[in-house]
DNA sequence: TATTGTTATACTCTATAACTATA
DNA sequence: TATAGTTATAGAGTATAACAATA
């Protein structure tokens, strides 16, 4: 099974690259950008724990999105330890952007696949990782 | 669908690691060794493209396997640029427990799945892959 | 004492280009 | 000319340890 799972999620990082080529995004960024879009002033670590990123590595990550332009971090009023992370417009449109490209390209790839056999996969999909996440947001 | 494949995968990968832990084994050098032990005198190419590793990449990693004493390389009688792959006694050796952890872990992870929702998940993220797999072995 | 963010570092994985020897 | 293996190299992802500021 893990092999199974590592095959099909390579075939998908491939696609991912291909749909967002000329962007800039990568599958760790986009992943941020989701989560800060639905969780509006989380911080880094949450992020980090919702995506199964580390700390550290959360910095760089943090780094590069704020100096494209795509979130904003601000120190947390009732925690002046956090950076309270918000999507700019930039941000806004470059994720909104993506998730077009990606839907598309994911049909394309899930063609052979049911509409019931698509919501059962993903069913199943989240109730392997769920078990295992620090945070679910 | 890509994300919870990413995430699910990782689940498994981080799996992978604690099952195998003091064995010196990782994912890819483990399906190496389950090719080139279901296809003896297996080319190091046809190895890459089995398992979506690059040329370029095989080469340190059957290195590796063999100064390990886990795969055996000889010159292919039929074509003398190409390296035939055959596993070593250790080889087997290790491939077994390794499957044997592996399997106790991944039923663990999978506790929550009924036989017939496991076989159907494997079977669909088969479905995936195979589309886009350059060899099938 | 614990946690947030940070720096530094190291290892693995992956991708590309150029070389050699065989075909 | 095409392919198998090789070398060198660079980028991305991930993991750990240690530090400062704040809780």
């Amino acid at each position: 099974m893990g092999y199974h799972l590592r095959r099909a999620s390579a075939v998908f990082a491939s696609d991912f690259a291909a749909a967002t080529a000329g962007t800039g995004m990568r599958q760790v960024l986009f992943g941020i950008l989701s989560v800060v879009a639905t969780n509006p002033g989380i911080s880094q670590s949450r992020v980090g724990a919702a995506l199964g990123i580390q700390r550290a590595n959360m910095v760089s990550l943090a780094n590069e999105l704020t100096e494209r332009g795509l979130i904003e971090r601000s120190v947390a009023p009732e925690d002046r330890r956090a950076f309270a992370l918000v999507l700019t417009g930039a941000g806004e449109s470059v994720l909104f952007d993506c998730l077009g490209r990606i839907g598309q390209h994911e049909d394309a790839l899930l063609a052979g696949l049911s509409s019931a056999e698509r919501h059962l996969l993903l069913r199943l999909l989240q109730r392997i990782h769920a078990q295992s996440s620090e945070v679910d947001l």
